[in-house]
RNA sequence: GCCGGAGUGGCGGAAUUGGUAGACGCAAGGGACUUAAAAUCCCUCGUGGGCAACUGCGUACCGGUUCGAGUCCGGUCUCCGGCACCA
């Protein structure tokens, strides 16, 4: 044994030794208990960053620590692989972003290697290959023959600079997630998939996710925004039109005093003369800085007490959501408040404010968007607002008006992108037969590799003639080939499957065919993922794909279970002064520095103490130091004690032996069964290891300042040493794997139990009892262990000090918690 | 604007059920070893007063409940995150 702690010397040789040995394979044994551990796979960007090491070692914390439980554990990892950077690399530096991609996959799974994480890499799967992608390719088909994938043209969000479509999720703040470009709408023909076929399952199912943090659940619901209202016609006047508006608040309806539409709305085409003003109000649609209007030239009925109100277009008004057409009172809802103020439309009052005197004709100042009392309502006057809601709704449908509705905020789903670097989506237009899909047999269609990148135009796919023609799979004419790929996140909206399914090199896949085939269906032994971690950044985007896609698999009969992801953790960030670490800010630490100047057990030790996991973590250099350091005593107090601890080995099962045992042995021995409950308790609790990691470190000090006696020490603090390495193990575990051997054991504690704790041995013989006056903290005592309240209290009345400063005072009362603490409640 | 979350030493953070506030680590100061430095080890370390024993104050701020509040309740301020014309 060396007599210094040299992580250089002993990391490389421990990964591989547990490379060879296969430790991290998984096993097929399906009598045993499993454990799905998941972390997100990351981007094969080049490199990897802290926020990375970060999530992989909280990863393989639970990964070791559930294997030395006992539980079959599946812990893998593959590569998020499509995307904008390998294509944006290919125009900037002429490589192709399939060589690019991969020589990255090859590099970032070296430093994953380098961190010791134990990863099963016969799971290995990689998004950009045709073996995984031609699944994406096959789960469309399935989908567009269940009518969850279909085609239309719509406004979406287009961004200019990365020449592509962007999901209303990948619009941050109106402006592109990837570039920063402000996002601008556009008409075209997309792919959708039919996410919102499952809205009503995803939002109530969202009470079932008893693992995940709050507060994403409660992002996903308020995505998903469902919200109940009524659908009302509203007759045009002079024509056979009408205009079906959607409303949450129809106690308001005797309020409207006009229609608004939104401008790529069918009747607006049909209505407004003035094409030129119709144009010049669509190029403002979404917009959101100025609310514009155009009115329509017609009026509009109301239903409900037929008066004649004007319809105008309105850029504000969403043609996604609802019906696309509003009815507008602005007494009582801001937006339409200010549209009215601007084109001097009348407001007119119908909600009053409950328990409140009405000053009748006040000028408003702001819209009264609460609840009240309904007035100038007709029949209804007089209904508080959650009832006259009710009335009106029955009222509308008794008359044929309209019918209760239930929106959601969420949209479906649009996964067209006009870009090479992406799963081709597998359909072929043919010029008799329409829209065909691309057989199954004849899956994947392959990205054609003869592509140039210029950057220009767009996508690269248009210009492969040979990509381009194909035969029509139905009548065998000229037919042109689909040239959009998926989004990505189709890529990473089943991964979690596909890792159950892959094993090593051979063929791996679905098959409805096989479906409810056999118990040992590895999808139903392995999922749901009983953990996964990843950064919060992915709580609605990612999150949610996943849990359509999981019903979808599901309702094709391939899987059973519907929610994908057990428990969540979402690990907080990695910043450093203060701010997240970035190239621009200049302030980003890299992995490979720190491996190879601190080794990988001190890097993941540090980002495991430093916070506890869902909070963010802030770099500290000297931090990583103090990391170190405790590693390297942990390393002497093993080489300080080699010699003398050779031979003696602590008793398990003889637990009479602390008899004679030193004070300090004695002590010893009592810390280390308080630190495995310790630390068990703190990994079991939300997986506090930097509290658990707090506790080892104790136990490490009182180890080092233990000289032993006798061969009674010795075997204790053995005992000690060993626990605290098998303990350790799961954070650092190339130091544990060199001192367990070391000490003269076998190579692979990963492979050893769990440390368990005697209760009994942990106990205190003597405990300090906090003495206080009227809740002040007034003296310290230690009593016996276990001692009766009645003589707890005894003691600390009788206590010098205390009698003192009691005086003649009265003793009202006296309040004991046991073992811990009495409360003297002194009068006057 | 709406919906969440968080405010504890010089710093990162502990305090698990209402019961000793500040575990553990970092930084700082002092000491030992050394020709010297690094490394290592030991001591001090919330703050005010006092030579000291001791004592006052202290978990963003104000108030409440309680024998007792960092923890529970009401209000205020600040910071962070999400959503934002969703009718």
């Amino acid at each position: 044994m060396e007599e210094r702690y040299d992580p250089k010397k002993i990391e490389p040789k421990w990964q591989k030794y547990w490379a060879e040995k296969g430790l991290y394979k998984t096993k097929t044994a399906e009598s045993l208990k499993k454990f799905y551990c998941l972390e997100m796979f990351p981007y094969p960007s080049g490199k990897i960053h802290m926020g990375h090491v970060r999530n992989y070692a909280i990863g393989d914390v639970i990964a070791r620590y559930k294997r030395m439980q006992g539980y079959n554990v599946l812990h893998p990892m593959g590569w998020d692989s499509f995307g904008l950077p390998a294509e944006n690399a290919a125009i900037k530096h002429g490589v192709h972003p399939s060589k690019w991609t991969y020589e990255n996959i090859e590099y970032m799974k070296g430093q994953l290697n380098k961190l010791g994480l134990s990863y099963d890499w016969d799971r290995e799967v990689a998004t950009c290959s045709p073996e995984y992608y031609r699944w994406n390719q096959w789960f469309f088909i399935r989908m567009l023959e269940k009518g969850l994938a279909y085609r239309k043209s719509s406004y979406v969000n287009w961004c200019p600079s990365c020449a592509t479509v962007l999901a209303n999720e990948q619009v941050i703040d109106t402006k592109c997630w990837r570039c920063d470009s402000v996002v601008v709408q556009k008409e075209l023909d997309q792919w959708f998939l039919k996410i919102t076929h499952y809205a009503e399952e995803l939002l109530s199912a969202c009470d079932d996710l008893k693992g995940w943090p709050e507060k994403v659940v409660l992002m996903q619901k308020n995505w998903i925004g469902k919200s109940t209202g009524v659908e009302i016609d509203f007759r045009i006047d002079g024509t056979d039109e009408k205009v079906r508006v959607y409303t949450t608040r129809p106690d308001t309806l005797f309020g409207a005093t006009f229609v608004c539409m939104s401008p790529p709305h069918p009747l607006a085409q049909k209505l407004v003369a003035d094409r030129e003003a119709l144009e010049e109000i669509t190029a403002q649609y979404g917009k959101v800085e100025e609310k514009l209007g155009l009115f329509s030239g017609h009026y509009c009925i109301n239903p409900v007490n037929n008066e004649r109100i004007p319809l105008y277009i309105a850029n504000f008004v969403l043609m996604e959501y609802g019906t696309g057409a509003i009815m507008s009172v602005p007494a009582h809802d801001q937006r339409d408040f200010e549209f009215a103020l601007k084109y001097n439309l009348p407001v007119r009052r119908v909600i009053a404010q409950e328990a409140v005197a009405e000053a009748q004709g006040a000028q408003l100042s702001e819209a009264y968007e609460d609840d009240g009392v309904m007035v100038n309502s007709g029949d209804f006057t007089g209904l508080k607002s959650p009832e006259g809601r009710v009335k009106v709704v029955a009222f509308i449908e008794e008359k044929g008006l309209g019918k209760k509705v239930v929106n959601f905020r969420l949209r479906d789903w649009g996964i067209s992108r006009q870009r090479y670097w992406g799963t081709p989506i597998p359909v072929i237009y043919c010029e008799s037969c329409g829209i065909v899909a691309v057989p199954d047999k004849d899956l994947p269609v392959i990205l054609p590799e003869d592509v140039k990148f210029t950057g220009r135009g767009g996508s690269p796919l248009k210009e492969s003639e040979a990509f381009l023609q194909a035969a029509c799979p139905k009548c065998g004419g000229r037919a042109r080939r689909e040239t959009d790929t998926m989004d990505t996140f189709v890529d990473s909206s089943w991964y979690f499957i596909a890792y159950c399914l892959k094993q090593g090199k051979g063929e791996w896949g679905f098959e409805i065919s096989e479906r409810n085939n056999k118990i040992t269906n590895p999808l139903n032994y392995w999922m749901p993922v009983d953990q996964y971690i990843g950064g919060v950044e992915h709580a609605v985007l990612h999150l949610l794909y996943s849990r359509f896609f999981t019903r979808v698999v599901r309702d094709l009969g391939i899987i059973s279970c519907s929610e994908p992801f057990t428990n969540l953790l979402t690990q907080g960030m990695v910043i450093k002064d203060g701010a997240k670490m970035s190239k621009s800010k200049g302030n980003v630490v890299d992995p490979d520095y720190l491996i190879d100047r601190y080794g990988s057990d001190t890097s993941r030790l540090f980002s495991l103490f430093a916070a506890p996991p869902e909070r963010d973590l802030e770099w500290s250099d000297k931090g990583v130091e103090g990391a170190y350091r405790f590693l390297s005593r942990i390393w002497n107090v093993v080489y300080r004690n080699l010699n003398s601890l050779q031979g003696t080995s602590y008793p398990t099962a003889g637990k009479a032996d602390i008899k004679g045992i030193s004070e300090a042995g004695r002590s010893l021995l009592r810390k280390t069964h308080k630190t495995v409950r310790k630390v068990t308790n703190d990994i079991e609790r939300e997986y506090h290891f930097n509290t658990a990691i707090a506790a080892l470190m104790e136990l490490v000090n009182e180890m080092t300042g233990l000289e032993p006696a006798d061969d009674l020490d010795n075997s204790v603090l053995r005992f000690a040493i060993e626990t605290t390495l098998c303990l350790i193990s799961p954070f650092t575990p190339h130091i544990a794997e060199e001192l367990w051997t070391a000490m003269g054991n076998e190579p692979g504690i990963s492979g050893q139990r769990w440390p368990v704790w005697d209760e009994e041995l942990s106990k205190e013989d003597e405990v300090e009892l906090v003495i206080q006056m009227n809740g002040k903290l007034k003296g310290k005592l230690m009593i016996p262990a276990g001692a009766a309240d009645e003589d707890a209290k005894k003691l600390a009345l009788n206590d010098p000090k205390i009698a003192e400063a009691i005086g003649g005072r009265e003793i009202k009362k006296v309040i004991v918690v046991k073992g811990r603490l009495v409360n003297i409640v002194l009068g006057g």
